[in-house]
DNA sequence: CGAATGATTGACCCCCTTCAAAAGCGGTGG
DNA sequence: CCACCGCTTTTGAAGGGGGTCAATCATTCG
């Protein structure tokens, strides 16, 4: 999870008009309101948010899409470190430059806020700069979990895991979430190949536990008690 | 990294006697004096300073020794997130329970806080809460480090890099590194085996890029750039 | 000394990676 | 409409790295 719960509100369904500023709730009403102001940036897929190394002049939050927050090795091989939906805010750290990159894995929105802004109110603002340490023990708990999920467990216990992640962040209608990412997103995430990636999901799918459809882009859950045991935990 | 940066001096050669708290310099003068007069509690090795699920009523700094930060799981294998050395506070977090233990690999000491304490401190105090969010930051930026290692690696990069890693936070003298803890516990940081671990640690010494000693405790490295290398980054 | 704990080394096997090929899917243009 | 192309996914076959099981060694402590 990527420091959401600072803005309470996670998922916009239908994001406020610039015209019609949220009703204010101070003290952090202040930074609602310029995040409702904020201008808004259209990525296609693939397109960066940011890269790493470059000066973090903006905070930003995820309105629509996903956003794929990952590491780039030296032999050119990507860790995905977690993607970032609908309200999650990506960009947060003390350096002064971003130490990851930042990736559309599909058409995304995201509302930009500069850190100065941030920074200065955080500093005189106790309230809103605990906020912001405990939206970070969050993020630091969730990707916790990410590291158990792939240090220690086998391509079905890690995609079983995925997908209910998943389905729980996305909140997919009923049992379909839908992917909204390439397979080499996911295995990125993993630490596994496509390959794998595709023939565990094929598994998972001959064995009735999920479906597969469109293009592989969609998955409905057919039997959630079975994933949940297979992701054991 | 363990929530260090958050009280500046990360080692402690000679810890300040109780009698003669550390010349204040507000605002976080008022926690220091506080961690100067908190209790010290010893454990012995194996000794856990807490447990997942025990309620959150105090933070702690270790002073000496070397406590393992984990989580179990279900089917009782366990995964250390981290290890927190001299200078590193745990127990950080939001939730009223530790949702991870944390053990002993050795004999070591520790220094207890009031969560209650810090907390109300930090709520009217902007500039220590937010430099509790930075040092949250810090450790979200070592876990994630973390990840990468486990997740893409061969054995011998992640041994290479924990390796580097250890020497870089805890300053051994010259190229030796005391490990202070069991293969298992390397085995459980990396999501290695035991025998893996074994392994990789006899190729690396009779490539003679490290020497190992004293029962294996402590490990000298013999040729830094190989090492490096080896660790790919 | 003998028991207990931990480390090392060996042999075998399995899961995932690697390499390779085929099939879907979407867009573009003749 | 369909041929063609690029991109992605799927599936197959072979190989390797690390896990598992097991035996031996080293160290500590009662």
């Amino acid at each position: 999870m990527l420091a959401s719960q600072l803005l309470e509100t996670r998922h916009f369904a239908t994001p406020s008009p610039r015209t019609v500023p949220p009703p204010s709730a101070p003290p952090l009403g202040a930074l609602e309101q310029r995040l409702a102001f904020a201008s808004v940036r259209k990525l296609e897929s693939k397109e960066h948010v940011f890269c790493e190394g470059d000066p973090r002049i903006h905070v930003f939050r995820v309105e629509e899409g996903v956003i794929a927050v990952y590491k780039t090795l030296c032999d050119g091989r990507r860790r995905i470190i977690d993607f970032a939906y609908p309200g999650d805010l990506i960009g947060l750290g003390v350096r002064e430059e971003h130490i990851l990159s930042a990736q559309a894995t599909c058409p995304t929105k995201v509302r930009c806020l500069s850190v100065a802004t941030l920074e200065a109110l955080a500093e005189t603002d106790a309230t809103l700069a605990l906020k912001l340490y405990k939206s970070v023990c969050q993020e630091l708990a969730a990707t916790r979990n990410l590291l158990v999920t792939v240090g220690q467990r086998s391509a079905v216990e890690r995609l079983a895991s995925f997908l209910l992640t998943l389905h729980r962040r996305t909140a997919g209608d009923g049992d379909k979430v839908s992917l909204a990412m390439r397979r080499s997103d996911i295995a990125d995430l993993l630490g596994l190949t496509i390959e794998t990636v595709s023939r565990t999901l094929s598994k998972l799918r001959t064995t009735g536990v999920i479906d597969v459809e469109q293009g592989g882009t969609t998955v409905t859950i057919r039997d959630r008690a079975r994933l949940a045991d297979l992701a054991n935990e």
